[in-house]
DNA sequence: GAGCAGGATCCTC
DNA sequence: GAGGATCCTGCTC
């Protein structure tokens, strides 16, 4: 399957479907899997509109369970699907007179909606983790509507550096998580022309899955490693800088980009991007003048602990757990 | 210049 | 007191 180019033209949906949130593009993993899962296909209706195969996929789950808050998803799913494309060059089996493609048989139609599900499960499975994620590493809440400005700013500079943005927390200055869930997506746009419908769709996200939270019983969402286990135990408990970084490197999908494991097993790790960790740990621990040189001196202060130590061929930037999960 | 090592001091919980 | 932040000097790559 390809992406294609971004944009909603074949059913005229005014949704910015050019913001990668809906989507978020933080699930490359699920969207790996789904490239390679060639033997599940989309249903009938979302073939041929490649650039709508995330929010095709993505929006029934949420109809399904009734987020009626999110008017994006309403009026993706109203929109009507329209035919595939007719295709230049046939193939083979769609020739055949005694293999008709409309419409589907009982069966096929049940074989592509269980598969649907499938999808639809997992990828907001991965949705939920991820705002999970950022809420234990920005210690902030899951709901929206209980962040103060501190925790709208963190939010803010948390989804700057995820999606590569300009800096427009500085648009939103002064604004509690109400505010900022009180605000329609024209006042969004109003603040930031260019990102503004992007955040919006971004904070509809959160804002659903804290309501699916509400709705799903804590198992059916649980995170399945057993670092996040911990930190669901001791939620209340101040997160170590050891604790930190290995939640990052669990979430390689996320945070390969700046820490990553070189050697799992043995606890190798090497920081591929000092500033952007040394920032994201700022964040953290509500210490804006964070840089790399104080997080490398803590770090060091690991080795008197036996926590962290440099790996016996010393490299710049890698640094050993002494144990290892 | 960036990263590393480690001492010293201060702050917060 | 523990843990971490901050500042510092000196060294290595």
């Amino acid at each position: 399957m390809s992406m294609g180019s971004p944009g909603c033209e074949h059913t005229g949906c005014t949704t910015p479907l050019h913001s990668p949130l809906y989507i978020s593009h933080t699930h490359t993993d699920t969207m790996a899997w789904l490239d390679e899962a060639d033997d599940i296909k989309p249903p009938r209706s979302l073939l041929g509109l490649p650039e709508l195969r995330w929010p095709g996929v993505y929006l029934p789950y949420y109809d399904r369970l009734a987020l009626e808050e999110s008017p994006w998803v309403l009026r993706m799913t109203e929109a009507p699907a329209p035919a595939a494309p007719p295709s230049s060059t046939p193939e083979p089996n769609q020739a055949k007179p005694s293999q008709p493609q409309d419409p589907p048989s009982g069966t096929e139609g049940q074989v592509e909606e269980r598969c649907l599900e499938q999808v639809q499960t997992m990828v907001v499975g991965e949705v939920l983790k991820d705002v999970d994620t950022a809420c234990k590493l920005l210690n902030i809440a899951p709901d929206p509507l209980d962040w103060n400005c501190v925790d709208v700013q963190k939010w803010l500079l948390w989804t700057e550096h995820l999606h590569k943005l300009p800096q427009v927390s500085m648009m939103f200055q002064e604004l509690s998580g109400r505010d900022l869930c009180s605000m329609t997506e024209a006042d969004f746009r109003q603040r930031s022309s260019q990102f503004g419908d992007m955040l919006y769709a971004h904070l509809d996200i959160w804002r659903s899955a804290a309501a699916m939270k509400e709705r799903c019983p804590p198992e059916v969402i649980a995170d399945d490693n057993s670092w996040s286990d911990v930190m669901r135990i001791y939620p209340s408990q101040p997160i170590h800088l050891w604790q930190f970084l290995r939640d990052l490197l669990l979430k390689p999908h996320n945070y390969s980009r700046c820490i990553r494991w070189l050697n799992k097993e043995k606890g190798i790790f090497k920081i591929e991007d000092s500033a952007l960790v040394a920032r994201l740990w700022g964040m953290r621990k509500n210490r804006p003048a964070m840089n790399y040189d104080k997080l490398s001196r803590s770090i060091r202060q690991y080795y008197k602990k036996g926590i962290i130590r440099k790996p016996d061929v010393s490299r710049r930037l890698v640094y050993q757990f002494v144990n290892p999960v």
